[in-house]
DNA sequence: AAAAGAGTTAAACAATTGTTTGATTAATAA
DNA sequence: TTATTAATCAAACAATTGTTTAACTCTTTT
């Protein structure tokens, strides 16, 4: 009765963000996060206000680890081939560990008005990168084709979330069990990065 | 009052499917269904015995028309590599089309059982595919690697899709206007077949 | 025309939802 | 200690949910 003080807020927090981001926004109840949490359901508005409150702080939070993560991959000072070998790596295990994470971004994110992503400020997030200046230098040097930034990210993102976002149908197709399905994604920081690679040294 | 007969039963299951692809299973309500068919409320338990079944027949229709467009294409009677650019083509064009069925078909595959794709016998889908043969004698023959066609699939599914899973968030980042948009994609049409092609030819 | 059946309706149903209330307990300040 | 504030709780609230009921209308059949 000690230790447990001021942990209500907190216990909170940590029963909702699994469940928001197991069962979305509608699928998630009050009633649940309150018992998950072991805790009054009416302690939940006295400490956040709303539903939609509580949501929106979890969003965020989730929002930010999601971009946070590859904005600080694109910015580092590694050459350009390593660094497309690194983000997609490191992506992938980040993924691997969160894996409910792009479902949950994007599923509550066509829900979400664009004056979300304003407050946060991704915008021209890749123009000002290190990676955009690799890649045009790379370019006027000709060792790779010209090509926009945005491309190549959405590239890597495309090829690395989407299997997990699509899970559930990739796994039976592919008749893969879990172990299968975590030799798929290994076999996959391979390919995509080669695949990348060739693509922008060829013409 | 002689034609609009028997109609009611189809004007709610075009009611419905928009209003499930826009807002999924949780977010759509039965009461905004009856009123986007003109319809009265229990005429959709009339004819749909409950939300549940009727979510299940536009769900399976909607993923059919999702993988039988795929279906149908690795299995055309075309070479390997012009095969590429036309899946990538016209599944572009499918999607630029149809752009919320990709986001309901994966938010509702997580809730959905696996029991749902025995049912649809997507199983084995790749493996028994032209696709698949061609990859195997391509490679046999030396004119491109070894690769599971799992890998290709996925590989051209997660660079079109993704896009517009991501929409919201990619038009955000690169500040692109819906004509914008489009125009990315349409860029994209060219390098992912690019892409594929120069990762397969090359070693 | 009468009977039967399918189609349609407004109203009600019970269950669940997010939120608030008012009382009770514990912690802090005077 | 006493008074004040913060934390916690069971209960109730009004609104919304999917579904059902029972009456009514129109069409079809006999």
């Amino acid at each position: 009765m000690a230790e447990e003080k001021q942990d209500a807020e907190i216990k909170i927090k940590e029963a909702a963000r699994r469940v928001f981001l197991a069962q979305g926004y509608e699928g998630t109840k009050m009633r649940q996060i309150a018992e998950e949490a072991g805790v009054n359901l009416a302690m939940i508005n006295y400490y956040f206000r709303s539903k939609e409150q509580l949501f929106q702080s979890i969003y965020a939070e989730t929002f930010v680890q999601f971009v946070g993560q590859m904005a600080v991959m694109i910015n580092e000072p590694t050459p350009l081939e390593v660094k497309i070998w690194k983000i997609v790596d490191r992506y992938t295990d980040f993924i691997t560990e969160n894996p409910l994470i792009p479902s949950f971004i994007l599923s509550e994110q066509q829900t979400n008005d664009g004056a979300f992503f304003r407050e946060i400020g991704v915008r021209g997030l890749i123009e000002k990168s290190v990676f955009k200046q690799q890649l045009v230098e790379e370019a006027e040097k000709g060792n790779i084709r010209a090509i926009e930034p945005l491309q190549v990210i959405i590239t890597i993102l495309g090829n690395i979330v989407f299997p997990f976002v699509a899970r559930p149908l990739v796994s039976y197709v592919g008749g893969l069990d879990d172990e299968g399905f975590l030799e798929f994604m290994k076999t996959r920081k391979q390919i995509v990065p080669e695949m990348i690679m060739a693509y922008l040294k060829l013409k």
